[in-house]
DNA sequence: TTATTATTCAATAGATTAATTGATTACTAG
DNA sequence: CTAGTAATCAATTAATCTATTGAATAATAA
């Protein structure tokens, strides 16, 4: 019975690392690609040391790896299973913790249908030339890997992009994954001007991850 | 950014569920079927009133729900989402923390092709007469749920059951999941007997999920 | 009612975890 | 060599978690 403890605690191990919500956010960008400490610690909000430790804690758990370039050390994910992992309990959280429902609803869904559009569809619609893919994350984000032909407009140049529109046009917004606010509130201010706008399912980890086309920065910075 | 923290905070919370080796281990357990406290308790080898605090923080964490009939508490897990979101854990573990793959080539590696015979393949030649499906778990678990047309022997009674076996028959062994001791056990030993063996994909909690053919137990007890 | 059983509750001690602070290391540029 | 930068390390405190113990509750049976 040795191994079974023993092997119980290896899967703590990982659960552990996952028991954190500044660990999950972390996990969450990393998602998207390769991010310095620097970048880690300013976008979720953390001291630098303290971003430092959490990656130690996740690379102990397996779930990161990192290498260094210069003063700069590069943490990414170590695997497409890691997303998946990710997209589990996020789902579990979803339908069972109230409060995770409470959220969601309260900040995340607009009035209308707000079905978000299945990959393959999009992907088939995109081909065709239908509909306009637009990525709303930080430019950063965009420009280290994104959605095949998608075009970048982070949210505060929305409104200017919206101007030199074709309100014809059809739009599908995505960004960081299934809870991130950015295309919930693009999708949102694109409805409120008239536009044809709806949200891709999950965001571009899930994208990625899916063997779905990406266009990725393969140059060292 | 409150929405974002409140978020990851949620998220954490079942994340926390998984961070104990003894909490995983009941989850484990629960993912056959229903079990009382007091089974839950022999089983896992914990006193009687700290597997009950385990299983309210699971419950906290909407992962199991449980109903009272008569004297005892009956517990269950809360969704088929809950066994993906465990299978996706104990897979992540299995491939990056190297002491996992330690134990599991320590203990569960027999030395010939230990190639599970996936869930498909199994369900074809079952059903074409070619294989038996043995389950070797306990009776109980048996009992309260198998794989459609399944034997249950029991490891203790395996040594019995061989005797009477057609030595030219095929048989494919499952328990409990897919680093449960107990098929790969059943296996070496059919092996030695010079009987063809393998062991299925996974276990029991997984092929019902899959949506497969079970049997199972819905009386009261 | 009383005794019995299954579970939960409450209080506790010891262990672990998270965030902060300031020092230290590793690397680069001048 | 020196200064500056990015990350890590080490020590600390407060908070949280785990397992144990014994008491309390709820349901059943005598």
């Amino acid at each position: 019975m040795a191994f079974k403890h023993d092997l119980f605690a290896q899967f703590a191990r990982v659960g552990k690392a996952l028991s954190n919500g500044n660990r999950l956010e972390l996990l969450e960008y990393l998602a998207q690609g390769e991010r310095s400490v620097e970048q880690l610690s300013t976008v979720a909000g953390l001291t630098v040391a303290n971003t430092s430790q959490h990656l130690q804690q996740l690379r102990h758990a397996g779930m990161v790896t990192s290498r260094k370039e210069g003063l700069k050390v590069y943490y990414r994910i170590s695997g497409d299973d890691i997303i998946i992992l990710l997209d589990a309990l996020r789902s579990v959280a979803e339908r069972h913790v109230t409060d995770v429902q409470y959220l969601v609803n309260t900040y995340l869904t607009v009035k209308d249908n707000l079905e978000p559009i299945p990959r393959a569809e999009l992907l088939e619609r995109a081909r065709d030339g239908l509909i306009t893919v637009l990525d709303v994350r930080p430019a950063e984000e965009y420009a280290s890997g994104h959605v095949s032909g998608a075009v970048n407009v982070p949210l505060k140049d929305l409104e200017k992009w919206i101007k030199k529109l074709d309100k014809n046009q059809e739009i599908v917004a995505y960004c960081r994954g299934p809870h991130c606010v950015l295309a919930f509130d693009a999708v949102a201010r694109l409805r409120e001007k008239g536009i044809k706008a709806r949200r891709m399912e999950d965001g571009y980890p899930e994208w990625k991850t899916a063997g779905l086309p990406v266009e990725e920065s393969h140059s060292g910075t």
